[in-house]
DNA sequence: CTGTGTGCAAACACTTTGCAGGTGT
DNA sequence: ACACCTGCAAAGTGTTTGCACACAG
């Protein structure tokens, strides 16, 4: 994969690369994983002020680059979104929690699978999390 | 279904049936859809004390009576556990978030699909979020 | 009686917001 | 120039915890 212009990804989405939005931006990029608030502000602080961070990943998510990402935890997680163009927004997301790490992936290989639904229930999106062991961890033991 | 004996339900996850947890467990019966501690809260205030609430909560949690269900919100919700007794804690989950009115709900009869997993990766447990629109939402249309 | 559960209150963590000033286009 | 973005700081909301007392078994 050749090294993503963060700048040209940032206006294509209609934001404006600022020097913060880039940084955040590279950490998504090399971590390839779901960051919270709380990982984010610990590797950019003190040069992002937090409340201006939640900012941006509330318009990086407006702006359909990055989804949020349910965690068990009592704040929430945000990915990059990887298929997703400002227009088309993929819907489908399969994310890998590991129990031991707590790092969560997003696994877009893999099928989403279809799921039947009681009558009268209207879906929308299908969002799959697997908990388990991720290679890295399994290793460890 | 008969009245649970939420008194009696209490004794065989090994927790004490006091009037809090009664209070409590009544609320997941009835309300029969995942909850958060400010829903709870909100029902049972002024007589039950925030911090005493999470308590229970966690205690209900590790005990094997309700499991938590990752939301994309601020706070997470608890749902009563449906086919788990405490001592073979069911561990597949399916939910259902409208997307309208916002509540969560166990889908305990849909069967969870097998998903084939990436190299190195140990899978434990399957957690579904289906977002949509429910049946009730959908008259309201 | 003994260990568990509770209320109160303080502390901590997470998130949102107003405003004045700075920056990208 | 103008709209957007940022830092600061305050406030709002969610969560945890210590302690003394109350209650269930």
């Amino acid at each position: 994969m050749p090294i993503p212009d963060h700048s040209a990804l940032l206006k294509e989405h209609r934001l404006r690369s600022t020097q913060n939005s880039r940084a955040v931006l590279r950490l998504f990029t090399s971590a390839q994983r779901a960051l919270s608030h709380g990982e984010l502000s610990a590797s950019l602080a003190p040069d992002v002020d937090r409340g201006t961070l939640y900012r941006i990943l509330h318009r990086f998510e407006s702006h359909g680059l990055v989804h949020r990402v349910p965690d068990d935890e009592v704040s929430v997680k945000f990915a990059l979104c990887q298929h997703c163009s400002p227009q088309t927004h993929e819907d489908q997301h399969l994310h890998f929690k590991c129990q031991v790490c707590g790092h969560t992936h997003c696994l877009a290989q893999q099928s989403i699978p279809e799921i039947s639904l009681p009558g009268g229930y209207q879906g929308q999106q299908t969002e799959v999390l697997l908990r388990g062991i991720c290679p890295r961890c399994q290793v460890a033991d």
